[in-house]
RNA sequence: GGCCCCGUAGCUCAGUGGAUAGAGCACCGGCCUUCUAAGCCGAUGGUCGCAGGUUCGAAUCCUGCCGGGGUCGCCA
């Protein structure tokens, strides 16, 4: 339990005290927050409750105010409670409670701010979900880290996390890859192949997988009907683009517990699309019908021909419109397939799923959510995480990608440029439904204009004082659960010092919100600020000797400081590890 | 035209009902040849797109408008 949450108890005790519980709706007393104030010179939490609590009880603010906090501060950890603006109760709380919290911080170690796995609930989570089509761009790179860290956050407070891929590979674009393929083969073979036709891939990515091709079958494909080489040439070039697809999420440390194949929902003697509308069908929830043509998109869409096709009743569940289920051809669309899979996710027992797509998907959003809600029987949820684009910049020149397919800037490259750390963190750096600039300039600076750096380098500096310590006071070698004594971390009575406490005990409650609103960015917003703070604190330390960490003369304030230092080393670990970056112990 | 996202300091952005709205960059002023390298400290800077509404209280929630982006059957 994170100490606001610890004070909310407190604060809900001490009305109890006040009024009798009866009085108060309990809907009203969930309205009751306890937050650190926007401003420090508040004090150290703030309480909404006698504002939210004085129109039921028919009080004046400020005199509920009075006598809660009269009851507040009968506790020993409450050195001050004072009455502010329109009723604000602030608490200022004791140097031995920050004591205290600093020793249980060290003693929990590794595992601070983190829920024990198993407490929550089985949440499936699908990011990447690329076409195997061609090597991931910058573009599927975002989705990823994003996908990724939120995942890790969902496990950080609990909860049975599987990583999901879905693997696109049985539509017409597969098909295409494999007479782009074919056509690298027959190249491979020695032909010249000329211009790459349209619609095929043009990229030379494919260049070594017709070869590779070549070398496995010879000419043998050569003389074959296309009916004939088609399977077999998709099914190598999926198989390829995949390979490739996962080395490079490995090189961001992603890895995906299910890929799942689309092309699998068909097979081994089942079609299970088709059992799927089936499904739908009996509970009436398709139908046969026309479209009406989108509105006001160009006036009279003359490509516009009015078709009966199968429909699902996605406007019964929160859509716009009803939505197709097969192609002109009788084939089925990409929905269709995509509702049969969640409903197999659903069948494999997950009511929780999350979906991170790009944002040029959002248009997707309404429809799949409706379908998880038919297909679940309003017993299962699906939730869309939308990342939006990413604008590439060189040392603040937009990067020009070049609109002929095949000429993007691939994940690896940017990887390869600027390191998995630099991606990972910088991914992260803003909401994931706000567009975000990445300059391959500023993210290797090894300056405080790079936060990755900033925050890496603050680590790098806890780490090299333990190293200190080890030359100066060799006499000094507890792990940091030793030196978890409150007697001794009492005496940590600086300000920068007491700032650092308290900002680590945010943590707990910032990786609750950050999991709550999937937002991985407060995490990396958290470890800026907390980085700021330690790095000022060590600059002081330059010109007042007397707040450095080792203190030849003082043994035991030595051992406190250690502590502290110890505990910022620990939580910014911790925070990395939720956004998958590395925690070096020194730069280079 | 429908739907989704965005609009906060000169720039890039935090801030999902609380108090005097914050940070980085840029700009301006001062300090720093190091004890703990990859600098430090401070100042300036705001009609929170606009207009209503809900509320004791709104950048935050609701409605309408303005501006930017995405998307709109038979692609995935």
């Amino acid at each position: 339990m994170n100490l606001f949450d610890d004070f909310a108890e407190r604060v809900r005790a001490a009305i109890a005290r006040v009024v009798t519980e009866s009085e108060i709706a309990p809907e009203l007393l969930a309205r009751v927050v306890v937050e650190p104030p926007r401003d420090a010179a508040h004090g150290d939490l703030a309480t909404n409750a006698a504002l939210v609590l004085s129109k039921p009880l028919a009080m004046k603010p400020r005199d509920l105010a009075t006598r809660l906090g009269a009851e507040l501060s009968q506790h020993d950890d409450v050195d001050a409670v004072e009455i502010a603006g329109p009723g604000f109760l602030n608490l200022r709380l004791a140097q031995s409670f920050w004591a205290r919290e600093l020793a249980a911080i060290l003693k929990a170690g590794d595992r601070y701010g983190y829920v024990q796995a198993g407490q929550g609930a089985a949440v499936n989570i699908e990011y990447v979900s690329a076409n195997p089509t061609g090597p991931l761009h910058v573009g599927h790179c975002r989705g990823a880290v994003v996908g990724d860290a939120i995942a890790n956050l969902l496990a950080a407070s609990g909860q049975a996390v599987t990583r999901e891929y879905y693997i696109n590979d049985a539509g017409s674009q597969v098909d295409q890859l494999a007479r782009s393929v074919h056509l690298r083969y027959r190249e491979a073979l020695g032909e010249t192949i000329g211009e790459i036709p349209k619609g095929l891939y043009p990229g030379d990515y494919l260049v070594p997988v017709g070869k590779a091709l070549a070398e496995k079958y010879g000419e043998a494909l050569k003389h074959l009907d296309e009916a004939d080489w088609l399977p077999l040439v998709r099914d190598f070039a999926i198989a390829a683009m995949m390979e490739n697809v996962r080395d490079d999420l490995a090189s961001l440390n992603i890895r995906h517990d299910v890929f799942f194949s689309e092309r699998s929902l068909i097979g081994n003697g089942r079609d299970r699309v088709a059992e799927l509308i089936a499904w739908l069908e009996e509970r009436d929830l398709v139908y046969w019908g026309t479209l009406p043509p989108p509105k006001g998109q160009e006036n009279e869409d003359e490509d516009w021909d009015e078709r009966e096709q199968l429909l699902f009743r996605a406007t019964s569940f929160g859509d716009d419109v009803d939505r197709p289920l097969k192609k002109a051809d009788g084939s089925y669309t990409y929905f269709a397939s995509d509702i049969a899979y969640h409903f197999d996710k659903f069948e494999r027992g997950f009511a929780h799923m999350i979906d991170v797509w790009g944002a040029d998907h959002g248009g997707y959003v309404k429809r799949m959510t409706a379908a998880v809600k038919a297909i679940s029987e309003g017993e299962g949820e699906l939730e869309v995480q939308l990342s939006q684009l990413v604008r590439l910049f060189r040392a603040g020149e937009p990067v020009r990608m070049s609109k002929r397919a095949g000429d993007l800037v691939t994940l690896a490259d940017v990887v390869d440029e600027v390191g998995r750390d630099a991606v990972r963190f910088m991914m992260l750096t803003r909401k994931a439904d706000a567009p975000l600039d990445f300059d391959f300039q500023t993210v290797t600076e090894q300056s405080k204009d790079n936060p990755v750096f900033y925050v890496q380098y603050a680590h790098a500096r806890t780490a090299s004082v333990r190293r200190q310590f080890a030359q100066e006071m060799p006499e000094i070698d507890e792990t940091p659960a030793e030196l978890a004594s409150a007697e001794r971390l009492i005496r940590l009575e600086d300000p920068g010092e007491l700032q650092l406490i308290k900002q680590l005990c945010d943590w707990p409650r910032i990786v609750q919100l950050a999991a709550q609103s999937r937002e991985p960015h407060r995490i990396a917003y958290y470890l800026y600020d907390l980085a700021n703070s330690f790095h000022v604190h060590w600059n002081r330390g330059k010109e007042s000797p007397q707040l450095r960490f080792i203190k030849p003369d003082d043994i035991e304030i030595s051992k406190a400081r250690l502590g502290l230092v110890d505990a910022v080393g620990m939580v910014i670990r911790a925070g990395l590890s939720v956004l998958g970056v590395e925690a070096p112990k020194e730069m280079r």
